[in-house]
DNA sequence: GACCAGGGGGTTA
DNA sequence: TAACCCCATGGT
């Protein structure tokens, strides 16, 4: 398949999402009870196995224009720089109740451990399959954390209570819900849950609800922004978001993922 | 505001 | 290898 502006590396190990691993040249991708392995030889080309075209197009958000979101948020020569070592990363549309359970998560933790608690999660709860010869367990879908051992067993420490009670919380059209309303709002009704405040709710508003606005402001972000637009001032999560937000634009949470590979990979 | 809840990652000695 | 801090959230 012919793409453009996509680097599967870049989207796929950027902290947004967990469940993957790399075996050769394949990435093998596990979102959402799709199983597929996908590789890229070519800049423009990608080949991809176990999974439909369109499954593939709208995870990796294929269809959005990256020279409008390149040109809209491009304001200077840290993001700039950001942008160009970074090409080809896309912002992915991720299934909202995996996202979820993958952010909450996330609060004072890594990404290798969250790999871990999204692994053991859906070998402790999940289903099996065989799959390119490997033996595989689905995510655990709404409503089946029902077992807190088990959610504790993932090592999930201090957040399986949040897992375990966010799990009887949301189904599918609170999500649908969630979706249509603005950003404020979304990320509004986002916190009401356990668990999640104002950086998993950015975590999951962007990554799986499509609010390109969110700006996830964590001690990463906070370390960038003070330093390339602070002057090493101190300064609060939510100042850093509000200035980012009205700086950047619709897009900021495209920034904001550009600035932090950039900054992981050591290039600001 | 300080401290705590697990636990992997990273740094330092 | 041990000792220590880091991390986002919510409760005390």
């Amino acid at each position: 398949m012919i793409v453009k502006d996509f680097s599967v590396e870049k989207t796929i190990d950027s902290g947004q999402f967990f469940r993957y691993s790399k075996e050769e040249n394949w990435w093998y991708v596990h979102h959402n009870n799709q199983f597929f392995r996908i590789k890229q030889e070519d800049t423009n080309k990608i080949t991809f196995e176990g999974t439909p075209k369109h499954f593939v197009t709208n995870f990796f958000n294929l269809n959005e224009n990256m020279k409008k979101i390149n040109k809209a948020i491009n304001k200077d020569d840290t993001i700039n720089k950001a942008i160009q070592e970074n090409k080809g990363l896309r912002i992915l549309q991720q299934d909202p109740w995996e996202c979820m359970i993958g952010f909450v998560c996330s609060s004072a933790s890594n990404i290798p451990k969250i790999k871990m608690n999204m692994h053991l999660l859906s070998q402790q709860f999940g289903e099996q399959e065989e799959k390119f010869g490997k033996t595989i367990f689905h995510f655990p879908p709404i409503r089946s954390l029902t077992d807190y051992q088990k959610i504790w067993n993932a090592k999930t420490g201090f957040r399986a209570k949040y897992v375990h009670a966010v799990n009887n919380l949301v189904d599918y059209s609170f999500f649908n819900k969630l979706k249509a309303l603005s950003y404020d709002d979304c990320i509004f009704e986002l916190q009401e849950l356990p668990g999640i405040g104002p950086k998993v709710a950015d975590c999951i508003a962007l990554f799986s609800f499509g609010k390109t606005q969110a700006f996830p402001v964590d001690t990463w972000m906070r370390k960038i922004m003070t330093q390339h637009y602070f002057n090493g001032k101190k300064v609060s999560e939510k100042k850093i978001q509000t200035f980012a937000q009205d700086y950047f634009g619709r897009y900021a949470g495209y920034a904001q993922q550009y600035l932090f590979e950039a900054s992981r990979r050591g290039f600001l």
